[in-house]
DNA sequence: CTAAAAAATGAATCATGATTCACTTCTTGT
DNA sequence: ACAAGAAGTGAATCATGATTCATTTTTTAG
């Protein structure tokens, strides 16, 4: 008998699956899901392509594994900041979203997809658990102010996800032109903007019912 | 000599232009750009897949063709809502809002792929077009309303991208479960999220830079 | 009816990119 | 040094789906 896994192997196996996860993380920031290619990817790490298919049996399941790294990061920064409980409500929902469109701003290709870029299926069961898990988020904390008085009586599930969708469209939509904003001024007034929608009272839903009817 | 081009033959190729395109369409509505093949298409209009390639000269061509159809439509209602002048600025901009909730909600699949969904450079340029047009209507309607007192003063290029992004991300986001909810209730709260997101006084910026800054 | 010209056809070809696998190189315990 | 068992390799294979083009069918004018 001879060959035995010895920790020196172990720990080389896990090096080179990090440095895949890695440089995957960063080809997933330039070119999206789609545009990341195995033999690419393979050639970036200085491997074989076929090496990648010893640590990931397929290019859906290394994407179910970047979708998770790249999330867990993320969401786990916003639920520090909503976790706080010195601030008000609002002030943690202020600084969750910063720091949400801010991670948006410095890694945009990223944050396209994980929130819209069309994937396998696969990618998609593990999309609706971060989104859902986003949703929840922001939507307790939004509660916990509803609770309090602070804000007023709202969807919070519809309005978390407005919140979402409302900083990612201002920040990332226009991918073109990402350069010519202030980054700190736009982060600021999309904050804002979302902050207002929250903290609003109710906009007289009198004139709204009244101008979708009469069309 | 024998053949002319008749008025007989030139009809039946708009009407098979026309057909290829509305089929076209239905088939954008179920599937997307990515998922609207050519071979499914032809079969699906009665024609051979080479016949496709007599009136588009690629498929990245048809896309771009089908981009300018299905905006067209959307954005002359919008506009048509917008122009009135018989409203205020706020009701104007809350009854475009519903129409373009609306047909998001309709026809999800077709507002996210004109809105998010990857395309080939060609479709690209054709939704920044897009994106434009429809970040000019909203943002003038808001320069009106600012104009008048009746909204407060922002940045109406980013509200108007913000608007869209909101509406988008809460009634088309969650694709999965969009029979779950009550449609004509998801409009009218995202339209007033919408509204009190422009309409409110600004955000206390004075706590959110402090909540930004000491993290 | 016939020949010329165009339109339609759809099987074959191409292009792209994921996946496989026979083979080579390493590692390890004796 | 050796044999067993992995790990690594990368060219070949597959799968998918757009595009082509030689052939067939239509249309038209004389």
């Amino acid at each position: 008998m001879a060959y035995r896994e010895t920790s020196k192997i172990r720990e080389r196996k896990q090096a080179t699956h990090s440095t895949i996860v890695s440089h995957a993380l960063a080809m997933l920031n330039e070119v999206g899901f789609s545009g990341l290619q195995m033999a690419a990817l393979a050639n970036r790490c200085g491997l074989a392509t076929g090496t990648l298919y010893r640590y990931f049996p397929s290019k859906e399941d290394l994407c179910t594994v970047l979708f998770a790294h790249a999330t867990d990061i993320e969401i786990a920064q916003v639920e520090q900041h909503l976790s706080s409980t010195t601030d008000t409500a609002s002030e943690r929902i202020a600084a969750a979203l910063s720091t949400f469109a801010k991670r948006a701003l410095r890694a945009p290709i990223t944050a396209w997809a994980l929130i819209a870029e069309p994937v396998a299926p696969a990618v998609i069961a593990a999309r609706l658990h971060y989104r859902e898990r986003y949703a929840q988020l922001f939507a307790n904390a939004i509660e916990q102010g509803v609770a309090t008085g602070e804000l007023p009586a709202q969807d919070s599930s519809l309005s978390s996800r407005a919140l979402v969708g409302a900083i990612a469209e201002a920040l990332i939509g226009p991918l073109a032109k990402t350069e010519q904003l202030d980054a700190h001024a736009a982060v600021q007034t999309s904050v804002a903007f979302c902050m207002q929608a929250i903290s609003a009272r109710p906009w007289p839903s009198a004139h709204l019912a009244s101008s979708i009817t009469h069309k």
